[in-house]
RNA sequence: GGAAGCGUGGCCGAGUGGUUUAAGGCAGCGGUCUUGAAAACCGCCGAAGGUGCGAGCCUUCCGUGAGUUCGAAUCUCACCGCUUCCGCCA
């Protein structure tokens, strides 16, 4: 959610922020239903302090055995009149919250312009991909004889569900285990388990609402709806970053940095025709997710570090990869500056998106209250970032098309290796 | 699933219709004292919002939401959460 300040003093600034991304403010109907919000609430205002004398004076004099039925007649319209004001304040301000809670967040400064995808900026490449001597398989044709089973996950599920078997089950098990262990080992996370079932108010407090319900699968408890709306989580963004919610952190608790294994459940609303093949594109796919809870001060500077958090992970398995600066038009709706990582995939001939690292700035933080205490002793907003490290799925892909071998094999990357009882090839 | 109890500031805890402007304590911050520290004493010490150049003034908040009343932390209803006991269960 943006500062409402700035919008009251700024709007035109702000509405020509948000058009670099695609995003039209009115400004004069804000402008109109704000200055309705004014007189709205000056007028309750007004009533609930003289509600509140008159009934003072009503105490005392009660108390001094005066008579009261004077001044019982005088208040007598009050009542209603302050609940016509409160329900008339109480519609508008509505209106005006459902409304900053759809505006999105504004960019950097320093995240490059542009209408989509094509506005994107490469920031740098790492590795080589390689040169095969043989015609190369995409990871389905490489899993199928390994046991990267879509007709089982069809059969039980429907389309994008996928059944794993066998090796190839164990490897994505193994790369989990081995982007945590990273994660809480050298890059300094703590390791967190959540839900996966989350009450509405933690999707509005990262943003997935109100917008985007249809992009998450809604759940029923016994079939029945229930007094709150949950979903599940499409990441466990939405879990740790809403740990910190409602709270007035200490400076010393600055900055938090989590991190969790978990599936993520998404609905891929819109997005029927794309990726059908293999599992590039799932309804459920595990990630390992990292969060950061920073002092306003820091977060450029955690959001670099978070970069090359997840690009220590495709190092550490020999995928080849770039960074790109996403811009303005193709950016999340909470972010105010994205990194996404691209790993290689040799079928595809192309680079494909394995994680996307963003800073939300107070947005998130002004949704969720979530606040410190700076210096001053003043509360202030923190700032929030989140990144993939990495979408697990999309991992075992790059291993299986970069790692795969004329005979059908697929090498294990060292580092996991250890995670498969020290087997340095699965199938053959 | 059955039964009972409980939700008050960072924490503990008083408050069962009327100057509650939420007592008191702990923690925290500032000061006095001290070579320094501790102790003692004094003072400050919740959040959100509106309005104003500003000192300030005003409103809201006692789990959440409705209701009763001139007036609600206090009374009524619903919901949420927690605790204990019984049953069931991985």
């Amino acid at each position: 959610m943006l500062d409402i300040q700035l919008l009251r003093s700024n709007i035109d600034e702000v509405a020509a922020r948000l058009a670099s991304r695609g995003y039209t403010l009115d400004v004069e109907a804000f402008n109109a239903l704000e200055a309705e919000r004014k007189f709205l609430q000056t007028r309750m205002q007004e009533l609930q302090s003289k509600r509140n004398t008159v009934s003072k004076q009503i105490g005392i004099a009660k108390k001094n055995g005066e008579d009261v039925s004077a001044i019982m007649a005088e208040v007598a319209t009050l009542g209603d009149e302050l609940k016509a004001a409160e329900d008339g304040f109480a519609a508008v301000q509505k209106q005006l919250d459902d409304w900053m809670m759809s505006i999105p967040n504004l960019p950097h400064e320093s995240v490059p312009a542009g209408d989509d995808e094509s506005g994107n900026v490469e920031v740098r490449r790492w590795g080589t991909p390689r040169s095969f001597d043989f015609e190369v398989k995409d990871h389905v044709d490489v899993g199928a004889p390994l046991g990267l089973d879509f007709d089982t996950g069809a059969k039980l599920s429907g389309a994008r569900f996928t059944v794993l078997k066998g090796d190839i089950a164990r490897l994505h098990r193994a790369l989990a285990q081995f982007m945590l262990n990273t994660h809480t080992g050298e890059h300094g996370y703590e390791e967190h388990y959540t839900p996966y079932i989350v009450n509405d108010s933690a999707l509005l407090g990262t943003g997935q609402l109100p917008k985007f319900a249809e992009d998450m699968f809604k759940v029923t408890r016994g079939g029945e709806e229930g007094t709150v709306d949950q979903y599940l989580i499409s990441t466990s963004e939405i879990t740790l970053t809403n740990t910190v919610a409602d709270s007035i952190l200490k400076l010393e608790e600055l900055p938090r940095k989590m991190t969790a294994h978990s599936p993520c459940f998404r609905s891929e609303a819109g997005s029927y025709g794309r990726d059908t093949r293999g599992m590039i594109r799932q309804h459920q796919f595990d990630k390992v997710e990292m969060v950061r809870i920073e002092h306003p001060d820091n977060s450029f500077a955690a959001l670099d570090e978070m970069v090359n958090h997840a690009e220590n992970i495709l190092k550490a398995l020999g995928l080849p990869y770039r960074v790109i600066t996403l811009c303005t038009g193709d950016m999340g709706f909470g972010s105010h500056k994205t990194f996404d990582l691209e790993v290689w995939l040799p079928a595809q001939n192309t680079y494909r998106e394995i994680s996307s690292c963003s800073n939300m700035g107070d947005f998130q933080a002004r949704r969720m209250m979530a606040r410190f205490k700076d210096a001053d002793g003043k509360n202030r907003y923190v700032h929030t970032l989140n990144g993939s490290g990495l979408a697990v799925g999309r991992t075992l892909v790059a291993v299986l098309e970069n790692y795969q071998n004329a005979d059908g094999s697929v090498t294990v990357p060292e580092v996991l290796r250890p995670y498969m009882g020290g087997k340095d090839k699965i199938g053959g």
